[in-house]
DNA sequence: ATTCCACAGGAAACAGTGGTCC
DNA sequence: GGACCACTGTTTCCTGTGGAAT
């Protein structure tokens, strides 16, 4: 290895052990970690009372001994959805332990568990199905959904079981696999007897959602609906606020930088998550640089930073063929769709592995831009065809940073330019 | 007004893999 | 050990698109 990066040095390990020692105990500004993150929940979820008082309602018929309504929760990311649905259980499942009385609750992300099988098999984990005997488990895989599914209800029906099944991302699963699964769960209650029964809460990221479901399946799950809506600037403000005040030593923060991360976060989408995400970057940032204060230059490196992780992390974990895509229009002059395509197969003889299909590379420039990394745009050129323009919007230096370790990319990477 | 280009993108099929069941 | 099952990544086939050229 010629890099100059790798030196030989004499270890010093008194320098080490300043740098420990200096961590341990250096003030930080960090007194709390765990409260910068999105999945901390606070006693009381800001701006959220109406729609926690509402499902909590829809849930209370359970300790009437009723079967609660299936409900269907739509919201932008960081809105707090799933945050105060989570709350909202936790506090049903004391009051029903108050009165003796049992409830089942799993809790999936259909991101995470992204087939109907899947589900089936997280369900069956959370319920505690696969401690009973062999053949009444649902196994990792090797069973038909069926088969899956008559276990699982077979299991309830045992049991005695009130069921309340909480599928968050609920829209990614519908997208991939169709609405198959939701059906059968939603008529789920028709085969067990009256005082066992499974309701359904689904939350949703996208509001047209809906209307990729099946009619008598849109009709059964959406017995009652909620939209939470965006946070606006001032309400993240007060969260951040809120946050503040758990997170960090006293006067480590000014109202300015508190203003910008709310500013920064409000202006794309109200996204909660992007807001605390930004306090905590950044203060990771002013810490590493000694300061005893979040500035907005910290902010503003905080975003940077955010931006320049993601994009990395997706870059180097991506299959050589999206590598190869992305090297292809880097080396494309006008980004159309038919030349970057007659790029890529040449780096593919070039690197001698078998091209993928222009449909198959459609599909990757799509799944690309849905990441945020290239830009796509239909030009007409009328007699000439149809075209996308693509464009990548990640800086050079961060795609030679992420392919550097490639075996396979390594002859063609110096052409980067 | 019609033709035609160069794709986009949906749907279905397929191959390979890794598993269970009997 | 063969039948069966689900999943993933891909290919194949096909229809639709909008504006310049005719």
């Amino acid at each position: 290895m010629g890099n100059s990066r790798w030196k030989c040095v004499e270890l010093n390990d008194d320098k080490l052990d300043d740098v420990f020692n200096n961590a341990i105990e250096s003030k930080t500004l960090i007194k709390n970690r765990k409260t910068l993150t999105i999945d901390y929940v606070p006693e009381r979820l800001p701006f959220r009372d109406n729609e926690s008082t509402m499902i909590a309602q829809t849930l209370s018929v359970i300790l009437r001994g009723g079967r609660p309504s299936n409900l269907l929760i739509f919201g932008k990311p960081g809105t707090g959805k799933t945050a105060v649905v989570k709350n909202v259980i936790e506090r049903l499942k004391h009051k029903a332990d108050d009165l003796n009385m049992q409830i089942t609750v799993p809790f999936m992300n259909a991101k995470t568990a992204n087939t109907s099988y899947k589900i089936l098999y997280e369900i069956a984990e959370m319920m505690g199905i696969n401690k009973e005997e062999k053949k009444l488990q649902v196994h990792f895989t090797g069973l038909s959904l069926g088969e899956a599914t008559d276990r699982i209800l077979d299991y309830i029906r045992r049991k005695n079981l009130r069921v309340v099944l909480v599928i968050d991302e609920i829209d990614s699963l519908v997208d991939k696999n169709g609405d198959d699964i939701l059906y059968n769960f939603t008529r789920a209650n028709e085969r067990i007897s009256a005082e066992q029964f499974i309701s359904l809460i689904g939350i949703s990221n996208s509001l047209t959602f809906k209307d990729k479901l099946d009619p008598r399946v849109r009709s059964s799950l959406s017995e009652e609906e909620m939209v939470f809506n965006p946070y606006t600037i001032e309400q993240l403000k007060d969260i951040l606020v809120d946050r503040c005040k758990l997170a960090f030593t006293e006067h480590a923060i000014p109202t300015a930088a508190i203003n910008l991360c709310a500013a920064m976060a409000g202006r794309e989408t109200g996204d909660a998550r992007k807001a605390i995400d930004l306090l905590r970057v950044g203060a990771e940032v002013a810490e590493r640089e000694g300061s005893n204060t979040i500035n907005e230059t910290h902010v503003r490196l905080a975003q940077q930073k955010i931006d320049r992780d993601t994009n990395y992390e997706i870059l180097k974990n991506s299959t050589s063929h999206t590598k190869i895509v992305i090297l292809a229009i880097i080396n494309s002059k006008n980004g159309n769709t038919g030349e970057m395509y007659d790029i890529y197969s040449s780096l593919c003889t070039r690197l001698q592995q078998e091209p993928l299909t222009q449909r198959r590379i459609t599909q990757i420039i799509s799944e690309l831009d849905q990441l945020g990394l290239v830009t796509t745009n239909i030009v007409n050129l009328g007699r000439y065809g149809r075209s996308q323009r693509i464009k990548l919007v990640i800086p050079l230096m961060t795609i030679r940073e992420a392919f550097k370790d490639d075996i396979l990319l390594s002859s063609i990477i110096p052409d980067l330019k």
